[in-house]
DNA sequence: CTTCCTGCAAAAGTTTTGCATTAAC
DNA sequence: GTTAATGCAAAACTTTTGCAGGAAG
């Protein structure tokens, strides 16, 4: 088990910045989440958070490699841990509601699927290749609400 | 090969909708164009369009399933031709320039992820769900622009 | 002649920025 | 003490909406 904190904070310090508390706790509940938050559901997660902070402390954190933005199409911006401290994963997301959940492939599919997309990238002239997989449907809760 | 402006006319006359001439010209260039383009990009590929008229013209050919909504993170949402008008196909999107290009997966591929990403939802307890692949990367012309 | 579409301008919603203050090193 | 982070308010940017006039059926 890696340590995120350390890693955020030497990744920080790289780029002359610094891990501040607040910084810390937006790892803390990112990394807890398991699932790529929205701004609204950052600030709403911990009282006393300030819009303009936590956007720029997202931003900062992306730049240090410690987090990426996801986009779905609600309308925000979601942030999780970068893959490197968390594992490769994909997102189920609710086409209704906007909410994402985790998911794992399994090893062997993405095996299958990494050596297919290097190569067609590659054919493409494009270099540096991730893949990004969702499965977009409807949760349980929105199927309930009738269409 | 399906005639694609039938098929639009008849979507939206379902919906109480006209195919207007603004809506005919939409399709053409987003059927020619071979990737999703954004917003600026329809604009400035052909004079005279309203930027509302555009939003509201893409919102109607949307509701009727003519065309759909994707989703990047260069801060534009792009459209292009529903799946079932053009083939069910994956994105190439360069993550310096946001420029998105169309490409095929092999058909035994496809099938692999219809059915591993079919039993992962069903016990997420989604429904109806379809996949989304994007493959992430640096287009050549970024990749020479250094670093 | 009724219903829908268009265009302009204004509003809404998300994200970014300027600036003065506070905190970290 | 110097540099960076924070909070507030204002701005920027994408998208949506109200309304009056025009086109389609």
């Amino acid at each position: 088990m890696i340590d995120v904190h350390a890693v955020a904070e030497d990744r920080l310090r790289r780029l002359g910045q610094r891990y501040t508390a607040q910084r810390r706790a937006l790892v803390s509940m990112l990394v807890s989440a398991g699932q790529p938050l929205s701004l609204p559901e950052v600030l709403q997660a911990e009282a006393g958070l300030k819009q303009s902070s936590v956007y720029r402390n997202l931003a900062a954190l992306e730049q240090a490699g410690v987090v990426q933005r996801v986009v779905t199409d609600d309308g925000y911006g979601r942030y999780e841990p970068a893959e490197d401290l968390t594992g490769h994963h994909h997102h189920l997301v609710c086409s209704r509601c906007g909410k994402v959940r985790d998911v794992d492939l399994p090893g062997s599919l993405e095996r299958t699927l990494d050596r297919t997309l290097d190569a067609i990238a590659g054919r493409a002239g494009f270099a540096q290749v991730s893949h990004r997989l969702d499965l977009v449907g409807m949760c349980a809760l929105c199927a309930g609400r009738a269409q």
